[in-house]
DNA sequence: TCTTTCGGACCCTCAAACAC
DNA sequence: TGTTTGAGGGTCCGAAAGAA
């Protein structure tokens, strides 16, 4: 079997999360920004409940950023994406793990046959909820686990790294990446010191993000261009950088100063006024772009995450024909059923646990 | 629209390999 | 002997396909 890293790689983007209550800015996808309770709401309205959102900057699109002065990224929901930036930002770089802490899928130890044939979730009690629910309690019954082969030979073990590094769980407060911003060039602001801010501490599972570059010259800040813009904010004054808690006046703004990057904008983080457009790339250098790519100032040493793949069909399953050619049943499910046909009533055979069309509780489905 | 099916991601367990 | 590794074997999410 694959490792569980790299089984684990693509998954981080694709589960669900529960996101921690802290609230950080966002480099690229997958990373997700986070709402951090602790700080007040616009209006002093109270909190959303939980769950909360992540916030999946489309590829392209502009991407949250952590406020400048700020270490770490912490603000009311309706500011966490008032901070953006856009694709291809130097310095930043994407931390090689995102080690946002997933919720681990709860399994029973043992599903029943009626849930195991179909592959659905099953639970502790028998009859279990799904059996109950579709009234066939009687066939509720545990299969029989295959007892573990015995004498396979392994071969040799690669050693993890106990130092640091071994597995994913490394804290990414550590990450040295994070600590180099992932540019052995970059450097933080003076006065943007790490930990500088008000922010609420990280918890140890969520990463530390590195202050912001220091603005250009010109002063500029990125203004709070939003995408979309979140309701009730109201943009900070020309030439003042984003004010935390800004959305707090309750006064809805006519139009919100928000803008996609123009078609082909791969450009650097735009610091003009609020509400005004970055300027159209070179078409030239925007061609070079589009065919190389953004420009990147990703750490070469660095893993880069992709960003999540779009879906394909590879899920896409070819069924059985009109003229037959059944397909090959799961045989590990058919085990299962063979073992406890007796008692399930389910049909036996490698081949099939059921048939279609028999009430058979294998092929009731959720609703 | 609902139901059924099932590919494959995810998870847990535990024997083999390894370190001390 | 205790710890680590990683594969076996399981659960079940989620989407496709068929049925109603």
């Amino acid at each position: 079997m694959a490792s569980d890293q790299a089984k684990n790689a693509g998954a981080v983007a694709q589960e669900h999360h529960m996101p921690p209550y802290q609230a950080y800015g966002a480099y690229s996808p997958p990373f997700p920004v986070y709402y951090d309770p602790s700080h007040p709401e616009p209006n002093g309205g109270p909190h959303p409940a939980p769950p909360y959102i992540y916030h999946y900057p489309p590829p392209g699109m502009m991407y949250p950023f952590p406020p400048p002065g700020r270490s770490s990224f912490v603000a009311p929901f309706s500011v966490v994406l008032s901070y953006v930036r856009l694709v291809g930002f130097p310095p930043y770089a994407p931390p090689p793990q995102t080690n946002f802490q997933r919720v681990k899928r709860k399994q029973v130890k043992m599903a029943c046959t009626n849930c195991a044939n179909a592959c659905k979730r099953c639970d502790e009690h028998r009859p279990c909820e799904r059996c109950v629910k579709y009234g066939i309690p009687e066939t509720c019954v545990d299969g029989v686990r295959k007892e573990r082969q015995k004498g396979i030979k392994r071969g040799p073990y690669k050693r993890k790294n106990k130092s640091g590094g071994s597995d994913t769980a490394t804290s990414p407060t550590h990450n040295p990446s994070f600590e180099t911003n992932g540019d052995p060039t970059w450097h933080p602001p003076n006065g943007v010191a790490q930990g500088s801010a008000t922010a609420t501490p990280a918890p140890s599972s969520m990463p530390t993000f590195p202050p912001p570059p220091p603005p250009p010259e010109g002063g500029y800040y990125p203004p709070p261009y939003f995408y979309p813009p979140p309701p009730g904010f109201v943009p900070p004054s020309e030439g003042q950088a984003p004010v935390e808690g800004s959305p707090n006046s309750g006064v809805p703004p006519p139009m919100m100063p928000y803008y996609m990057p123009p078609p082909g904008y791969y450009g650097p983080p735009y610091y003009g006024p609020p509400g005004v457009p970055p300027p159209a790339m070179d078409p030239a250098q925007a061609e070079l772009q589009r065919t190389s790519g953004p420009p990147i100032d990703h750490d070469p040493d660095v893993e880069e995450i992709p960003p999540p793949a779009p879906k394909t069909n590879s899920k896409k399953r070819s069924r059985v024909g009109k003229d037959g050619q059944p397909k090959a049943k799961k045989t590990k499910v058919a085990a299962v059923v063979q073992e406890s046909s007796t008692s399930s009533g389910t049909t036996g055979g490698s081949d099939q646990a059921s048939e279609p069309g028999h009430g058979s509780p294998a092929e009731i489905g959720d609703a």
